[in-house]
This record gives structure tokens, sequence and C-alpha cells, in this order.
DNA sequence: GGCTGACCGTTAGCTTCCTAATCATTCCCG
DNA sequence: CGGGAATGATTAGGAAGCTAACGGTCAGCC
């Protein structure tokens, strides 16, 4: 499991109690927030124990799935060219999984004594690598992936279709409204501070 | 940011693309979970950088949640006896915050370095510590927790009440079910493997 | 009264993340 | 064409999680 979290949330009464001393305190935010972290975690967990049975983290498998999917031939248009085809570099690598280029050496560097990956030089840019799913990692994930997407279905198994569109469609709202918040949209701030 | 997440969610239609080579994929599962690990990891995000400008992580802040609510003066019927007044000691401390103890003791080596907790022999019992909240700890919550609060609900300020209630109730759903499936319920499993 | 087992806190060593600094290479501009 | 500026990968060091193993202390049972 990632990071520390209250094993038993605080109860929406204490909540109520809490926001008489603390004014800009949303009983209701505060609820949907911590339920959000605290699901996410324990979803996160299940898969984790998956992993970890295949000694795998996730951050490794992010990594091959990057790669993976962009190893993948593509049929639509921009095929010959390579354009599209997916992250090879340590660097894009980074950036399309949210990651410093320095935690992407270290997990490619694990990757690679595993047997994973190739480091390759760029022959047109002595700077650049090009990193390669050996054999090895396609068997791995081609055995790998079945379970993994069992896990996740398991999980959602408790949500009918209607439920998960809803879920999804709140979801989405508030990663736009994290976006805002980043990008420092003053139109974003809570309410209580208008 | 705690892990290594896809920035790019890969998009439905390549779910269902990825479902006709496996049979085990659940387009609309998937796509719930990953939204779910995403949202929580950008709500997370947010506080994180609120975090970050105090000088304090999520780990030394969940410990000192804990202390606090621990140290409020309880109006209650067991007021006297000390009963329900919250963890004291490092390893009730971990249990409560669900991290082990090793990892405890480390939180609180940095806390006590900070100067925001003490630790005390417990006179009753050799074995134990007591870890006490300094006076520099409560001033800095006092001081901490407005603007903490402010972040949580600027990130749900996009959501209705009703919108809330009804994520939290979608999130417990999916609680539940984790919790079956770590209790190994075969009830639980997913319908796909029935 | 003294073992034995259980529990407490800590230590040691591993992983995966981070930031900051370093070094090689390439690009751009005068 | 030569010299910054920018970019790429790495290294070093730190934080926070984990497991496993340890020595100190208590408690229960012969």
């Amino acid at each position: 499991m990632p990071h520390l979290l209250l094993k038993d949330l605080p109860r929406y009464e204490c909540l109520l109690e809490a926001a008489k001393e603390f004014p800009d305190l949303d009983p209701s935010a505060a609820e949907a927030f911590l339920h959000l972290l605290r699901t996410g975690d324990e979803a996160f967990g299940v898969t984790e124990r998956h992993f970890a049975a295949h000694h795998i983290s996730q951050g490794r498998f992010g990594v091959l799935m990057l790669l993976w999917r962009g190893a993948q031939p593509r049929m639509g248009a921009a095929a010959a060219d390579g354009i599209g085809c997916g992250p090879r570099t340590p660097a894009e690598l980074a950036e399309a999984a949210g990651v410093t280029r320095a935690t992407m050496t270290g997990l490619i560097d694990t990757l690679e004594r595993d047997g994973f990956v190739r480091r390759e030089p760029d022959p047109s840019d002595r700077r650049m690598l090009l990193v390669q799913l050996t054999a090895k990692a396609d068997k791995f994930l081609r055995g790998f992936m079945p379970g993994h997407f069992r896990s996740v279905a398991a999980v959602m198994d408790t949500l009918g279709e209607g439920e998960r569109k809803t879920l999804v469609r709140l979801l989405v709202k508030i990663q736009r409204q994290v976006s805002a918040l980043k990008a420092g949209d003053p139109s974003a701030e809570s309410s209580a501070a208008r």
C-alpha cells in the first residue's frame, strides 16, 4: 500500500463537530475527499497483491505498459514513419509516466537487470537511448495481464454499468476541477472563500 | 505525488480494442478503475502542495492528527478514566495509521527531531513509550488546518451535495467489495470468472 | 520462583519515489 | 565556425514505506 492513511475514517458526526471549531471545514466535502483517497488506496491494494505475486511493482509495470503500447504495430494512418508509436527514450517514458527522469533511470535499471528491457544508443542523437522491450517481457506480460484484468474486474464487479458511468462522470468532474486549481484558475476556488 | 500513474489514461475505444485480445478485460470496469486511481492521486496532489508549503508530509501529518484527536478533552461519558482518548504509544499509532511499527518509529524520529512530539516512558509498563504532542505542534496545526480544509473544499467544490452523496455511496460500495475480496469471499469474484 | 511465550520499540537493509548537481551532446546564434 | 544555452541521462543523497530480526519487558503457567 502506498501511503499512510487513517484506517478508520472520522465519522460524519465528528466532522460536523469539528466544523464548529474550524469554519473552513466543509463536512460533506471532507467526507467525500477522505473516501476518495481511501477507496483509491484500497482498490490499488487489490492489484498490488497480484503484482507482488509476480514479483513486479506498480512502477515497473507502468513502464512495461508504456513500452508495450508503443510496440504494438499500428494499423492506422501513420504506421510507416513510426509517428505515435509511443515513448521510447527514458525522458519520454518519464514524461508519459509522470515521474522524474531520475526516477525513470532507476526503474529502467532494475528492469534491465531483470532482463525485461534493453538500452540501446539512438543512432541519430548520441545523447539519447532507446529502450526496447525484450521477448521475456512480452512473454511475462501475456501471462500477467489476464490476472490483472480479472483483479480490476473483481473490484468493479459490485457496480452495475450505470453506476460505473456515474462514478466516472463524477471523477472526471473532480479531475477537471483539480486541473483548474493547478492552473490557478480563481473561479475554481472554494465557494467558502468567495 | 505518490506513485507512478499513466498521465494519459487509455481512451475507451482503446480498451474496447484491447478487450478483443484479452477476454478477461472488462472495458467499463477498467475505465472506472483507472479513473478512480487517477482522481485519487490528483486530489491527493492538491493537498500535498499545501503540505509541502508547510514542510510537512502526509505521513507525518497523519500522526499529528491521530495524536491531536486523542488529545482533545472528551466531553462524553468515559471522560475520567481516559478510555477512548486515542492512540498514545507507537504501536497504537502504527495500528491506527495502517503502517508498520518500524515505519512509525521512523516517523516519530523525524517528528521528535523537528520538535513536534516527545517520547516519554510509560510509568506502568517499561516496554512502552507514550508519545506526546508539544505546544509547537498544537500551534502548527492551528495554523495549518484551515488552509488544508480549504484545499479539500476547493477540490470538492465542483460537486453539489447530491453528487457528493452519490460519490460516497459508490465509493463505499467499492470499499465493501475490496474488503470481501481481501477476506477471500468467493461470491465477491468477478462475474466473468463464474 | 523461574521458564516460555508474547509483545514493545528499534535497527538494518531493501524499494521507489524525490531534488539538485554533474557531464556529454546537440542546437542556435552571432 | 565557435561558444553559450538547452536537452539527455546519470549520480548522490534524502524521505517514507516495507520485512526480518533483535534485545528488553511482562505475564502466565508449571
